[in-house]
DNA sequence: TATGAATGAGGTTTCATTCAT
DNA sequence: TATGAATGAAACCTCATTCAT
């Protein structure tokens, strides 16, 4: 391995301590409350390290749910290739969005703070095109599916963004209400138990009635 | 009409005039964004007056949250005494939702805010108990309507509170995800039709399929 | 009684409630911490009504000091006019100057405050002069007693000016120090003993030995 | 000198400077009406870096008063391993709150500005301690002067603490008083003249008679 | 004379970001 | 590249004071 291999590979890792760092914060606190002090105390560097790996507070925050993006995208692609019937697909991506939110409990928060108002456009290109790639990618892959299901007479006639957009939109509600219900309640496992009846109905009510 | 009446009403005529200029610097900006001077300036006052009507800033934004909420357990309170089926009272909420969408549609990121980690503990007594009032309210009455409906063998059998939860959560969610859209799109109808193609398929979701 | 004569009567009255509201407040808080509205609500009052009657906060604090100034000069002359020795006139400041203490234990704090450096020059002429007048009239009574003592062989022979400093300053500062320690201590009789020690201390120091 | 102890002297010297700077100010205006902004002005520094080094206003303020009652404590502390009679130790004492209230004259203001109940508890546990350890060494130090006084048959037969108080409380009565004198009539040395009679009058007073 | 709602200047404090080392 | 002390703008909030009624 060259210098300038391990150089990067050094890169690397230092911004995935950051971003590790950042996560546990962010994750505990929100955008607001954390400061930029307290992320770089956790990673173990000074507040303006931090500052040559990732523009600002905003972008740091951002990469967080990119990354989360990514592997939501990463895992979806995979269940989109495996060679079952779309039915079984939905009931996979139910699977996927509860592994997804056993690794990052916080990530729709994040997601939602991505395009509210209050997100500035303080992004760089890189940043935003990435956003826009995996969003692409992981919402396009499960429209695909859905205009399968409704191809191949399984699911009912609507207009297939819309279906996926309840799919993905009806999950990311019940994480985000149920989650918030469960910091006061401390019952933990009522969200996967509430989304797994979730997916049920959804899934009932998106198969056409064949008799 | 007295005095002490005039009074009494110039004093809840300013206390709307900040609410209603809060609620328009909240919805653009976002809690953290917004800043208290904005908020006076809109309403053309002084910051100083605006904490005549408001203990601090949490409790201007968490007013307009009750406010929404308020308006939100009204509704579902009146369509709960409605002479009609269950299926169609479920169908009913859906126009509900949606009216109160019209109205505010950054409602959900408030109610979401308001449970969130980051809301502090600085609310007063009084703010407190409404939220919870109204709260259990709303989503008691939705939780009635699903006991009745599973009671005459119309919804499947499934837990009440969380077939409750998923209307609920995948309503918030769906507003949520479709209005983020909308920042990027301008598609302002897109949510409306979105949302009734998503309670079609919800309540064939939970429907019994009776033979 | 005629109609001019009942209004300065309840001019008169309405002043001294504000005195004592004020007084309650200052003396539980300390100047800065009291705001005239908690003054004014003590005083069952608007805020705008107290100043009517001072020209500001800090005019409405001296006086207070004005007040106990005032009675503190009157029971001097009085003991200046009794027909007893010049130590037992010595003696009889201190019961004075307890009793003053038990009316009002706040008094030489503020009478510190009065003189301090946070006091700003924003004293109506009115209020000036009258500190001066019983500032003289109290210290001026004290100064002469000395005198006669001095003359008398009885006391020893020292500046008058500075004997009767040290008699005013040590008994204030044993009350503000014996008091600030009562706050942590909850000795309350403390103050009074010591003070009668402090006193027996000091005209055995002033007094010339005779043999 | 390693990098390290360069770094350290430097922050040592920063924090000189600002408490330089805070000691001319609240001098000059008392606690309420200096302002930080003022402070760091008069540090040439920006009022942020204040907060770098103290935890907010109070405990700047907090700190000057420490700084002055170590000096005290040091002081007296010496007095009493110096190999001369009580009463000599009694006289010392009078030299060493000279010289410290030469170095500061608004010291006492401060002190009693301390335990008065306007301090509120935003106090570092830190700063606490290390007030009520100079406190008690100061004043420990009197009593033991006095007690062994007694002891040896020179001091009056009284409570030994009492009788430091009166010490204590005297000095600072004075000094207090005579201060605020000061600032009318521009008499600058009068207060230490006064305090010689008051130290010569009081141990007077303290002693014995013998024959 | 009395009110009390409104003012708005001014205060403390935080924290994202920079830059000399 | 890494540091971390310093910055300084900007936020929230208080409260003495005013003035129309």
């Amino acid at each position: 391995m060259g210098i300038f291999e391990r150089k990067q590979r050094e890169k690397e890792y230092r911004r995935n301590e950051i971003i590790r760092a950042a996560r546990k914060i962010f994750s505990s606190k929100g955008f607001t409350a954390s400061s930029m002090e307290e992320i770089a105390l956790q990673a173990e560097l000074s507040p303006g390290t931090l500052y040559l790996y990732f523009k600002n507070k905003e972008e740091l925050h951002t990469v967080l749910s990119i990354d989360i993006l990514k592997r939501l995208a990463d895992e979806i692609q995979k269940v989109v290739k495996e060679d079952i019937s779309v039915e079984e697909k939905i009931e996979r991506f139910r699977d996927v969005f509860i592994e997804v939110y056993d690794y990052d409990s916080s990530i729709l928060i994040n997601l939602f703070h991505l395009q509210s108002g209050e997100t500035l456009k303080n992004l760089s290109e890189e940043v935003l095109t990435q956003i826009k790639t995996y969003s692409i990618m992981a919402h396009g892959a499960i429209i695909d599916i859905i205009k399968q299901g409704i191809d191949q007479g399984v699911f009912i006639d609507e207009h297939p963004v819309a279906l996926a957009d309840i799919l993905w939109a009806s999950y990311s509600g019940i994480v985000l209400w149920v989650d918030s219900k469960r910091l006061l309640n401390d019952e933990k496992d009522f969200v996967r138990s509430t989304l797994r009846t979730a997916f049920k109905v959804i899934l009932k009510g998106i198969k056409k009635n064949q008799l």
